[in-house]
DNA sequence: CAGGGTTATGTTCAGTTGGGAATAACGTAG
DNA sequence: CTACGTTATTCCCAACTGAACATAACCCTG
């Protein structure tokens, strides 16, 4: 048995977030669009807009902001709370990781 | 935004495991069958028996032993690394619950 | 040597998931 | 007022998932 890694998800009262919708807002935060994110992300573009709606309707505050039409056709932006989420995701994350190394190690070895 | 909870899972080589196999495995002890575990969780004897030849794929010995025939029809049993398995995730997880949850609180202020 | 409860598998079917294509709406730049 | 690239949404279809049902195979007990 090799090592093993964490994969880990918050599951919040009205949705779920983990690895895959980060990636998506890292995307979206990069290229400025979620269509540009989901070409980004080899993903359709219909997948992208189902995860950008999920996350947004799992908080009360939107995480993802919308422009339609306009100079470059629109485009899409995290909100303060998608750059918290991010954030704090990541955290999580590599704390989690940290907290459990240890014990991955001792487990590898059986 | 209410509070959040984590949901995690440890992705080896050959496979991947979370809380429902570990359920699973526990119920499997409890039981020491897996008909018996299955029923006891709601879940079909095709489904369990299927997450059990999984998880035993998954590590290069068995998770699971198992009797076919005999004095109740068989059963089966958690071997010594099956034991460890569902002891290493359950540590696993409080430890990563314990480190993430001050970030979880933090987060679940915004 | 028949009974019984379990392991071990195959088959079928409904529901879900995600892809792909198509189309409308949008609004600023030119 | 036209062009453009994006958001927003619908329809159809293939693939996957898990449930439900149906049998073998197994082997100790009585």
């Amino acid at each position: 048995m090799k090592d093993a890694s964490l994969w880990l998800r918050l599951d919040f009262a009205d949705g779920r977030v983990g690895p895959g919708k980060i990636a998506l807002l890292e995307a979206i935060r990069r290229e400025g669009s979620i269509s540009a994110a989901a070409r980004s992300l080899g993903m359709s573009y219909r997948r992208a807009w189902e995860l950008v709606a999920e996350v947004n309707e799992t908080f009360s505050a939107p995480v993802v902001e919308r422009i339609t039409g306009g100079a470059g056709g629109g485009g899409a932006r995290l909100t303060r709370l998608g750059e918290a989420l991010v954030l704090g995701f990541r955290d999580i994350e590599s704390a989690a990781s940290r907290a459990a190394a240890q014990h991955l190690r001792r487990l590898a070895k059986s």
